[in-house]
DNA sequence: ATCCATTCGTTCAAGCATGAACATAATAGT
DNA sequence: ACTATTATGTTCATGCTTGAACGAATGGAT
């Protein structure tokens, strides 16, 4: 009934947990510096990575793939659109939604900007065997969804 | 040789860490909400678990311990100053460092967060085996290191 | 047809985090 | 002792993210 005993710091899952949060930090912070030659925010390649698997997608569903705010991207778009990587056009059938898609420029960048993203996550991950990457990623999978429930 | 199969979404590492980072995320806002009742950021948190750890520890090393600036620091602290949860007093020694205390209010506020952050995490981390956990845990903290020399 | 509720995107103010520039204090080299 | 270098904390301008409030468009109910 020792109080310290039930501190969090004596509890596995609350250790591990803290390790993952820290490897995350890490990492971005890390991609944001090795971005920076690309004039890149690791958020700015995340509406890139999205808009190049799901070409045509709405603002509102980039929010949600990305889990951030609806204004968020009304912020972060134009400064792309101005720069030429991608197009905002409106939705022929429903006069509200905006449609999305990367120009050639946008592709261009993107895989330029991919190849620095790969290479850090390569060494983040080539620190496991492919099954533990893999038991990682499941878990991880499981995380969100549990979480995304409550 | 064909440029799609090259492409990161073929690539179970960088599947499986967008899982983490995704899961990440997810849980940190979650947390942002459920300690809001507290009037707690995660951010604020944090400073209190590592003042409550680390008694007397200066801004600088608390600084690197969260991996923030310093100047994020100082734009923290005197929020949880003038709230009465930690306490900054000069080192006799050496005059240009402050050393923080968490005061008694400090630990009693800790200490309710800590409960809802815990059983997040509980939640969060119910999903694997402890073996798993652990397993997990050290790659992150793997991870991290890594990253920190690059 | 007309409301009512919902959805999509925008605007705005507020709060955070950052990095550069700075002031002060300590330390090392000479 | 004196200077140069380093270390700690602060200030400030900038940019990012959020949430609430809003306008416009859609769809459904009666």
């Amino acid at each position: 009934m020792n109080i310290k005993q039930e501190l969090p710091w004596d509890n596995p899952r609350f250790r591990n947990w803290v390790a993952v949060a820290r490897a995350c930090h890490v990492l971005e912070r890390t991609l944001a510096t090795k971005l920076a030659p690309l004039d890149l925010k690791p958020a700015q390649l995340d509406v890139l990575m999205n808009l190049y698997r799901h070409p045509g997608m709405s603002q509102h569903d980039l929010a949600r793939k990305l889990l951030v705010g609806r204004s968020n991207i009304t912020m972060l778009l134009p400064q792309l659109e101005a720069r030429g990587l991608l197009r905002r056009e409106g939705d022929e059938k429903d006069k509200r939604v905006l449609r999305l898609n990367l120009t050639e420029a946008g592709e261009a960048l993107l895989m330029r900007a991919l190849k620095v993203h790969m290479a850090l996550i390569e060494k983040a991950m080539s620190q496991s065997t492919p099954e533990q990457c893999d038991m990682i990623g499941e878990q991880m999978r499981k995380i969100a969804d549990v979480l995304k429930e409550a």
